[in-house]
Parts: structure tokens; C-alpha cells; sequence
DNA sequence: CCGCATCCCCGATGATACTG
DNA sequence: CAGTATCATCGGGGATGCGG
């Protein structure tokens, strides 16, 4: 009787179909969040190479050290990246995606690139939109 | 010089890479809202079909009306959905995907069916991860 | 160099009540 | 039935300073 939409189980019901909420949906959420994939993004540049937290950080405009630390500790969590601390002086930290972090760069290249295809398309309507509003 | 990663152009320096900040990044907020998946992926069930106002209420638990017009609006501007008014009492409002929305269904797919793959592995890691935190 | 704690602000979201 | 208006709330995220 369950059947599933974009990994998400839903039921039939006479009134329609009904999204049960799940898991998925918490990932989701946390994926999509203002840095998760710019960090994503930097670390796919070169998946082979660990980065710093400075490097990771010049590379991404206007994120805050506040926010990195969080992002990347999230992503820790999730098994996305692993974390590499050296105790050295001055400290040395790097970051590198794991395994699994790997599986899920062809995902976000076909999200990522039907963006890159479209933004500009989704401009032009926002404008329409917009213009069209004020009568 | 340009380059890009994942629809985001990026420019090489002695110190790495920098991803620069551009459009497809608010989209990408966009869609990774709260509820705009959710819409989406209730249109998408049958595509050819346009959907009530309440059709699409009754299938997203806990969505409050406000958000939910909020959110169809926003896809409306966006250009990915369309609506259709009729003036009857009681009024009936319809919704579907537009052309362009459609197009966004396969990349969706990927990046969720990734998701319904590996939320499981995260779940874990998760664990594993907060156990490990009180040592 | 890296990360945590604290304070603070604002926008996203929700609850409720009211119109066409 | 669908949408709008108003008010309350909550958490993301920015700024700053300290600590290892």
C-alpha cells in the first residue's frame, strides 16, 4: 500500500495522497542550509586532497568562523567529512570527505546543474512576476 | 581563468580556490527551504495533474495555510508552478508544474533518491558520533 | 591557528482572526 | 475554499572576545 515520491513514503487515501513525515526530510533540511553545500562544494573541488579550516574558509566569501566550525562539525557528525587535528604549533587542522561523502557528489552535481541551467530562466520569471504585480 | 564547481564559478589563487558568490546560490536557499520540496514533490505524484489549494494541504502534514500560500506563491514567481483561479463560490484554486518545473523532477529525483539511499549511514553516524561525545 | 562561549538581532515560521 | 493581516515566537547566524 506504501509507496514512495523522491524517497519520501506516502499514502493513497480517497481524499489524495498524503506525505508521511520521515528521516529524509531532516537531512534534507540540513543539506540545504545557507553553507553545508558551498563547504560540500570546495571540498569536491579536489576529493582527494584534505584542506584546511583557513583554506576552507578563504574559499567560501563572507562565511564566518562561527559558522564554519558549525557546518564542518555537522557534517562531521553526519559522516560526511572527516576531521584531522595535528597538535602542532600553531595548531594544524584538516578536513577531507569521507567515503560516503564521495557517493554523494554525482547527487549534487545533477541538483546543482539544473540550477546552473536555469537560474537565469528563474530571474527573468521573478522579474515577470514582479512587474506584472503592481497594475 | 574561470572555472566552476557544481554551477558555482570559482577563480584559482596562490592561497586555493574561491568560490564566488552568484545567483544560483539564492536558489538553491530557495528551494532549500522548510516546505518547497515538500510542494514540489507532491505535484510531482502526477504531473499531468493539477492540484486544489486543500488537495495539496491535506497532503503535507502540519503545513499552515499561510505557508503554504506563501510557498506556492514563491514557486509561482519562481516560474516552476502555475496557477489557475476560478471565480466560482465556493472559489477553487489550482496548481501544477510548469514546463520548467518539470524539467526539475529527474535532478530532484537524484539528489533525493541519495538521500532515501544513505539517510540510514547518517542516522548512524549520528550516533556513533554522540556517543563518543561524553567521554 | 582553530574553536568555543556569549550576546544580540532579524527573518522565517506559526497561531489566530477576518474578508471575498 | 482560498487568501490576507496581525501579532508572537523561535532559532539561525553574525560579532566579539577568550582559551588551548
Amino acid at each position: 500500500m506504501e509507496k514512495t515520491i523522491h524517497g519520501r513514503p506516502y499514502i493513497e487515501t480517497k481524499k489524495g495522497p498524503i506525505l508521511t513525515p520521515c528521516a529524509p526530510n531532516g537531512v534534507l533540511a540540513r543539506l540545504g542550509d545557507k553553507w553545508t553545500i558551498l563547504v560540500m562544494s570546495i571540498l569536491a573541488l579536489d576529493p582527494a586532497r584534505a584542506l584546511r579550516f583557513s583554506e576552507i574558509k578563504n574559499g567560501i566569501p563572507d562565511i564566518s568562523q562561527r559558522m564554519l566550525t558549525l557546518t564542518l562539525r555537522n557534517l562531521e557528525r553526519d559522516g560526511l567529512v572527516t576531521r584531522h587535528y595535528f597538535a602542532e604549533v600553531p595548531p594544524r587542522v584538516e578536513y577531507e570527505l569521507t567515503p560516503m561523502g564521495k557517493t554523494m557528489l554525482p547527487a549534487l552535481e545533477g541538483f546543482t546543474g539544473w540550477i546552473r541551467d536555469n537560474w537565469q530562466a528563474i530571474e527573468q520569471a521573478r522579474q515577470r512576476f514582479d512587474r506584472a504585480g503592481r497594475s
